[in-house]
DNA sequence: ATGAAAGCGCTAACAG
DNA sequence: CTGTTAGCGCTTTCAT
């Protein structure tokens, strides 16, 4: 390991004091020195190579510039690029994020977050909210700045980035009624999630609002938001034998386990049905058929909430706030207007089906 | 802020002196102590909540535990998944990885790692190699322990985890040319990286080793590894004329350019041509259609990535390594059989086109 | 405008 | 076994 440069060797040889470098080297203390002193000791530092021990500064400054993020999962495209807009926005204010993957699991939340307090980050954003959440309400009891991203709690007590899912799920239903579905189920996220929560309610709302009914025989809940999750209530929804002509699904991965069990039962969507998912994950416009889903500004809630936990931490009493920006519809090829299944169309169906079991065997 | 406990604020507590503390704390200390006062000690300081500094103790043995990872974009599956093994790996040994998005910007990479350096990481893992990567040179003047992954450089000077992409490409050109393709393109990865060139080299190698010949006009290089670009060279080699009835692209995304390209021309994938892509990006599997592709244990290299180097930080001496993890194939729905086109095949495909572009503007 | 000195919280060498 | 002491590299009073 390289023998590392300290202040006090820069000082000697530009013959000062370890002080007056440690002045010139910071832009807030730099006026106090002689311009030709200051020069003088720039030349000396950028001579021997000098650079700043971070965490020796932090120590004594109590500030590490640094931030805990922690997120389920990297994996998900979701919180990567949700991720990426945190540490862009964080990166250009100097901070440095420091990652943690929950998977979901509160047992290593706090480890991660343990691991992080300890490192003095400076605060907080965590996309690993449930509604009622004892690590957050910890993190608040030790007043660390503190930002939720994309899911938040039920006391409104922390500041937040969130979007308008009310407003998103209305628009997916009005899209769907638009174009002749009544009968529309929801695959809804988990309950102890705020997305899972609101995205059922506003589905429920939007539904009354469209002058329809919702059967409650067509609402599952998932248990996590993920593919197989969603395949699963998806054959569970099949199983109950109550009809529909489309899915609303509580997000994008549910959507695809859809996806999974229609291509198992040799069906197609949209014809067998319509789906919508939610997010606009990266790749999703490439799907058999393209998803049509609710896209939300990923990126951007990112940085948005890096933008608010610098303004907290910068004043430790700026008022809590939440953020919610605006989803929009995208429109692609899984979903179409309802038709009536005629005698033709059940043929067809019937020997595509056939056709496509016997490739898979030959 | 809340006010942190200290060492001596748990010393107090327990009446003894705040080394002793520290040494109760420390695993490779604790046996020193007798176990009465251990036990006296642990439960003052779980009574007052002490939690260690971690800066303050790392300034004092000069290790931070902790890692800096330098990746392209985490936007990409390929280096999040990379990423996710790297930090599972990390974890478990007790190091926090610090994230660095480069963009692929020489000044952005030598920012990041600046900061890295400063924040004095103990090792660094960087997916961003160039074949001579000046950055890379610094690293290794300066003994801070080093592990590439996914891309080398040219020298071997360096420790890296990469895959056998001469055995990846000769699965695919094996796979293509048993299914019947003579003609078959390369849109190559930029020459500069490692993985670009070396998939180049061997698909020349593959193809003379199948006792064909390479069409030099069937090899076009992307300056990136995107989408778009993909798409721009597939455009190109459509332009230039000469006739092939395959194409393996230097990565996933490429190739979904050339699907691009396909759609915008009204083409379909693998009747015009048949498409290989490499990665086995997550959702490939669901694109229209089912991209073939070779698989790399993209979460596997990061996990051995970080074990190299933690194997090289406690022993600075450990051997220069190379680790080679091996690739597979995974044909999926964008390759098929080479077939003549009859007069029957293209009627029908001008009339599918007619009936698309009509879609399009109906 | 600059130097001297103290100390952030911790660990480790040295005593006993 | 445990206490004492010194110091990691930096910033920031306090002097001058």
């Amino acid at each position: 390991m390289i023998r590392h440069k300290r202040l006090a060797d820069v000082a000697r040889l530009a013959g000062v004091h370890a002080s007056t470098v440690s002045r010139v080297l910071n832009p807030g203390t730099r006026a106090m020195i002689r311009p030709a002193v200051a020069a003088r000791v720039l030349e000396a530092a950028a001579q021997v190579g000098y650079r700043p021990h971070a965490l020796a500064a932090s120590l004594r400054t109590q500030r590490s510039s640094t931030v805990g993020v922690l997120i389920p999962d990297l994996t998900n495209p979701l919180f990567a690029a949700i991720v990426r807009g945190i540490e862009d926005a964080l990166g250009a204010a100097g901070y440095t994020a420091v990652l943690g993957n929950s998977d979901n699991e509160p047992a290593r939340a706090r480890t991660l977050l343990q691991r992080m307090r300890e490192r003095r980050v400076d605060g907080l954003i965590l996309a690993t909210a449930h509604r009622e959440d004892a690590l957050i309400a910890e993190c608040r009891a030790d007043e660390i700045p503190l930002v939720l991203v994309n899911r938040t709690v039920d006391d409104r007590a922390t500041s937040a980035v969130v979007v308008d899912d009310a407003a998103g799920i209305r628009l997916a239903v009005e899209h769907l009624v638009g174009l002749g579905h009544r009968a529309i189920a929801h695959l809804a996220g988990p309950q102890d999630l705020s997305t899972g929560r609101l995205r059922q309610r506003s589905f429920a709302r939007a539904m009354v609002a469209a002058g329809l009914r919702v059967d409650p025989r067509l609402v599952l809940v998932c248990r996590s938001m993920t593919e197989a999750e969603g395949r699963r209530q998806f054959a569970q929804l099949l199983a109950r034998g109550a009809k529909f002509t489309a899915v609303l699904a509580g997000n994008d991965l549910i959507a695809m386990g859809c996806y999974d069990e229609l291509a198992a039962r040799g069906l197609a969507c949209p014809n067998a049905v319509s789906i919508v998912g939610y997010n606009d994950l990266r790749f999703v416009d490439r799907m058999a058929p393209p998803l049509t889903t609710v896209r939300i500004p990923q990126y951007d809630m990112g940085a948005e909430a890096a933008r608010l936990l610098l303004a907290r931490m910068l004043d430790p009493h700026a008022p809590v706030r939440t953020i919610t920006l605006a989803p929009e519809l995208v429109v692609r090829g899984s979903t179409a207007p309802i038709r009536r299944q005629t005698a033709a169309d059940r043929r067809r169906e019937a020997r595509d089906r056939r056709q496509r079991a016997a490739d898979r065997r030959g």
